[in-house]
DNA sequence: AATGAATGAGGGTTCATTCAT
DNA sequence: GATGAATGAACCCTCATTCAT
């Protein structure tokens, strides 16, 4: 890739940076072109130069936030710490990635291009589950999870969690009580029974 | 009430009614006012004389909203049913309330309202939350939920659940999955223990 | 129609007057609602209110000129003149619609809505042509028209040469060479020829 | 011309084509330079270094249009054919410029450079009139056209047939007409009179 | 000479809100 | 009190044109 390309993908970044953070922060409706631009520091028109139309950009731009966040779980997946401590990693650590996401943006995503054969699903299966699959085979053979359930049910809860403590207001008053949503979520609202003989 | 006022209250929940339809149904930002007042068989400067704007009337809409689930919630908490039964039907009952509320209608108002010192939030602890703290203590007695548990922790739990399980998309898929997000609810990730001399 | 009804279609008419007059002057593409809307003195924003759209108001435009221009005939079929003059008159007689019909205007139409199965068309064949059927009936009474020619061929003639002279460029160097065309249009470039006997 | 002038031009007149091609397809305000650009191949940039703005670009391509155009007229002229079947060519037969020449192209020209002294006019006059008056006095001879009309009246008349023929939409209504249409040409509404003695 | 990238100006359209009746 | 009519501001998008390489 030679200078020209190098800068080019450089803007092309740029512009997706600037509509990612002004997204997540406003919601995408709220958000103008004109607002990104001004952000990325580029004319209006520049940016219809690379993205086709506010659409593809907001396609474009999810696309690029799913990779950001699947190679944040790769590395979390196949670091060297302790189950718990992943899952308690993926669940509540926000730098993972850069910032929440607006909820805003993956209803838009979701009603938009639902027609489209679940695309958008499609692309975080492809990106996003292997991960989790690889965790949670770790996670059952070290007994953390019951082998009874299934990858779907779990991969449900987790995203859950995930998501939820990724809103903002959430995550504030989430903080103080993470140690016993932790708990509830391995050992349930019931607790942590004694196992036999123990 | 007499006549007039009677008559006046009805022509404004027609506006609320209308509104919370379309909201639910849109989002917000995508709903116009011409639209709420083509569904409430109103002119728009109807709809201005009874809400000052927009604004306002989205905030109207709310506790309009809020008054409605929590008459829900309390109905449930008080009837004749096990515990599980109950935190089940809060769950997964989507008739519970009419329909679901769209995310970016909770989303507007969160950000909204957070400059006007957390109005939302107070509302939402005055009317909703006394339920559940009865139907927690409930839970506790039977043992159900780990005394040592706080009510924050699993008021937040079962909040997310709901919410997130009200979203249109993730409710079809989660439907086969109920009985095993329940036991994950109830038993954790690492599944139902056996109890000592059990 | 009450006063209401009367100001509504009197703007109606002011903003169609002020598209047609601009249409007609300046082609239709190159003219903006927003010009339309300085000229008939409303908000860009009332002509929205009144026709859906550019395309909804060229239409519109379209028929109130066909109505003017087809009024104006029917004065001029139905007057007390020799034939003779009655086709001057509708071929050289600019009064006749106020002005001269900008040929993109046409064009546009025709294109726009040749996959309404000719609308257009439909509408003027409804309006204009009878007039001109009357016209040439009587024409040929008199012995000023052969008996042979159909009508069609004479209505494609007299269109065109009424067309093409309505362009203000060309009806100014016409202007002198009036006589020589009617003679041509009657008696052919061959020239009036002596008949048997005469 | 040595290989670097001889590519030059052809890369010019490869931009004229496709200007001329796209203008006489959609009109001219609805072609954009970078469809021309892309339809010649070259960049926008390099159209603007041939041609100093669209305007200029514009006004080349009618050159080349009328310089095209003339020519044809040229071979028919010259050709050895009865004048009737000369005429008849002229104003029935498309080939003779590759296809129909969009109004809003004469019309733009036409108003664009009216300020510039009918210049247009002058280089139509130059470059097609000569041959249009070779024509007619063959016609005069041979006792064709009444001598007694002015070469401008019988130009005026042969040029509207003409272009109001070229008409997309007209061109295919006419062609049952052909015979007809020429008839009136020649012999004038009032149909073929006998001559004297004849 | 040729081009990819960038842009100011302007176009059609929608929306929350106000005016006048 | 209720409404039809009107509007300023803003939005998405396109275009002719220029900049920088």
């Amino acid at each position: 890739m030679d200078g020209f390309q190098r800068r080019k993908e450089q803007k092309k970044r740029n512009i997706l940076d600037a509509a990612l953070t002004l997204f997540m922060e406003y919601g995408i409706s709220k958000v103008s072109i004109s607002e990104i631009a001004k952000e990325a520091n580029v004319s209006q028109v520049t940016i219809y130069n690379y993205f086709e139309s506010k659409h593809q950009l907001i396609h474009d731009v999810f696309i690029y936030y799913v990779d950001k966040a699947s190679s944040d779980f790769e590395k979390i997946v196949y670091s060297d710490t302790p189950f718990p401590d992943k899952i308690k990693k993926i669940i509540f650590n926000k730098k993972e990635v850069a910032k929440q996401i607006n909820e805003e943006f993956y209803q838009y995503l979701m009603k938009e291009y639902s027609t489209e054969g679940n695309y958008i699903e499609k692309i975080y299966v492809e990106k996003a589950v292997p991960y989790f699959t690889v965790l949670f085979k770790e996670g059952k053979e070290q007994g953390f999870i019951d082998p009874n359930l299934s990858e779907e049910a779990i991969l449900f809860y987790v995203q859950m969690l995930k998501d939820y403590i990724q809103k903002e207001d959430v995550y504030q008053k989430i903080l103080p009580l993470t140690e016993e949503i932790t708990n509830i979520f391995f050992y349930g609202i019931i607790g942590k029974q004694k196992k036999d003989k123990e």
